[in-house]
DNA sequence: GCGGCAATAT
DNA sequence: CATATTGCCG
């Protein structure tokens, strides 16, 4: 991101200062566009002659935003060409002639939209968000000199604006109202102006913040829970993990991640009207509640309205929502923090989750501890006697050295999610395939429940096999892991009981190869991490190797 | 204030 | 019924 405040200030009014081509033959109606459109602050260069507007264009490509064009009737292939040549531009047609196919072949030619003449301010006012939806439709790489500013200014005010919440957005505020216009006084007429064009969507509608519509990668979003709710109510947002506010919101990235963070905001109570908003979990923002407000106002939310300024207090409580990506965040927070230390403080603080209290975690932290005993601590008493009740409760002594090796590790632990923290979606079936939005929910306990012979409280849980193509690498030691079938059972935990006369000493094997192969591909479907609280864990209890004590049992 | 647990709410 | 929040206690 380039911008910043000063940037921003710099930009002050945004949309003013756009620099827009305006190609139109007929003078009077150029003039005319042309005052209306400086009298919104736009910068006009007029042309009425198309080969010179394309030579502009070619020689200064920076030097515009975006572009009016009239369709030229009388010549031959008036606008066209222009329309063909510059896509980089922006470009928005325009004809005084009402024709169907004339508006198709303008769309497919890639105007971003079709404005029947005369042009009134309504029409011409919000052309700015052609210019953004540009900003952020076109590649980085390839984005035109000129978008690049209004990309970053957008981005860094939206990141701003999340950022403090508050939004000290006067510049919102404006397009806010420009947009409130266009949606309010579309005159019924003008087909154009209800339908205008793929690229008004963001700023329009509810969720003109947290991106929502536009986005392309959406992978999720139609089988969210709550997708069958007409109300829109719940949002989801594409989270990455070190990534700007830009980038989340551009779909311009492809790099997202497939699953997303979010953190729901109730505002229930008063008109009844509840609401719910997600935040945005991105680690860096200091986003959280504040931030709801931001988003809080919905267009057709009931008592809504657009008052420019619904009070921060409106904000409630926010209601966590635990979704793959969170836990999973949680699930490498205590990872990395080994048992002893995952005290929610500690935890919340790796996951780097704004909007997220320690109270959530804290919460969340139970209900993990709870599966886990619940759920495995027959082997788990059975295969480690003692040392479990000495794992699980806390020693407070020796530092623990679960950290250490994670800096040696090539697997980037820290802030940074590597591809350890996302899951496919189609690897396995516990790990919510895609359908499943509850994580935890499928047949038996939790999709965390560590697997037989693994020390699941010293650890956590096992992420998930690793997709690619694992499986023969378990099964190498006779471990037939669920290579996405085994896990039907619904019954307590048979696949651990069953496993486990045979897999005594494959465990143990395993455990074994792991700490003396540390590069090998993990054959649990441990993540990394594991492996080496495993280490850790072994190794703070002096058992530096395979401890005797478990071949007996 | 924090962590953990239980009660309570949704 | 499961999950998340709130409350209480050490």
């Amino acid at each position: 991101m380039v911008c910043t405040r000063n940037d921003l200030s710099a930009w002050k009014d945004f949309p003013k200062g756009l620099r827009v081509l305006l190609l139109d033959e007929d003078t009077n109606s150029a003039a005319e566009i042309k005052s209306k459109l400086e009298a919104m602050d736009y910068i006009v260069y007029t042309f009425c002659n198309e080969n010179e507007a394309l030579s502009a264009v070619s020689s200064r490509p920076e030097s515009f935003h975006v572009a009016i064009v009239e369709v030229c009737t009388n010549s031959n292939n008036g606008g066209f060409k222009f329309l063909e040549t510059a896509k980089d531009l922006p470009t928005i047609m325009t004809s005084n002639i009402h024709c169907i196919s004339t508006m198709m072949k303008c769309i497919a030619l890639g105007a971003v939209e079709f404005l029947r003449k005369p042009l009134s301010e309504d029409k011409l006012r919000n052309i700015w968000q052609h210019v953004v939806h540009k900003a952020f439709s076109a590649g980085g790489d390839d984005l035109s000199e000129s978008l690049k500013p209004v990309k970053d200014y957008v981005a860094s005010m939206l990141h701003q604006q999340l950022e403090n919440g508050e939004c000290k957005h006067e510049d919102l505020d404006k397009i806010e109202d420009a947009s409130m216009i266009h949606e309010n006084d579309h005159e019924p007429s003008a087909v154009n102006n209800k339908y205008p064009a793929p690229s008004t969507p963001q700023l329009q509608q509810g969720g003109r913040l947290i991106v929502n519509g536009d986005c392309q990668e959406h992978t999720n979003c139609s089988m969210e829970k709550e997708s069958g709710e007409p109300d829109g109510e719940s949002k989801s947002v594409e989270t990455t993990s070190g990534h700007t506010i830009a980038e989340v919101i551009a779909p311009v990235g492809q790099h997202q991640k497939p699953r997303e963070t979010m953190v729901k905001e109730e505002a229930d109570s008063v008109d009844g009207a509840k609401g719910e908003r997600t935040l945005d979990s991105h680690p860096r923002d200091r986003v959280n509640s504040e931030d709801s407000r931001a988003g809080a106002e919905k267009p057709n939310t009931v008592s809504g309205l657009h008052s420019s300024r619904p009070n921060k207090a409106n904000r409630k409580k926010l209601k966590v929502d635990w979704t793959t990506e969170l836990h999973k965040k949680f699930v490498q927070a205590v990872d990395q923090l080994g048992i002893d230390q995952a005290i929610p403080s500690r935890i919340l603080e790796l996951m780097k989750v704004e909007g997220l209290t320690r109270h959530n975690v804290a919460s969340h932290l139970q209900k993990y501890r709870m599966h886990k005993r619940h759920i495995l601590p027959k082997e788990d008493d059975r295969r480690w006697p003692q040392r479990d009740q000495t794992q699980r409760s806390c020693h407070p002594h020796k530092p623990i050295m679960a950290f250490p090796p994670y800096h040696s590790n090539p697997v980037p632990v820290g802030p940074v999610y590597p591809m350890w923290g996302t899951p496919h979606p189609a690897s396995i079936q516990t790990w919510g395939s895609q359908g499943y939005y509850h994580p935890w929910q499928p047949t038996e306990s939790w999709q965390w429940k560590p697997y037989p012979g693994v020390h699941a409280d010293a650890w956590g849980c096992p992420v998930m096999p690793i997709p690619q193509g694992n499986c023969s690498t378990f099964t190498r030691n006779g471990y037939g892991f669920h290579c996405s079938s085994t896990m039907d059972n619904r019954s307590g935990m048979p696949q651990n009981s069953i496993q486990h006369q045979p897999a005594e000493e494959v465990i143990d094997e395993v455990v074994k190869e792991a700490i003396n192969k540390p590069w090998l591909p993990l054959p649990l479907g441990l993540k990394p991490p594991s492996t080496d609280s495993v280490l850790a864990e072994l190794s703070r209890q002096g058992i530096s190797t395979i401890p005797p004590r478990n071949q007996r049992l």
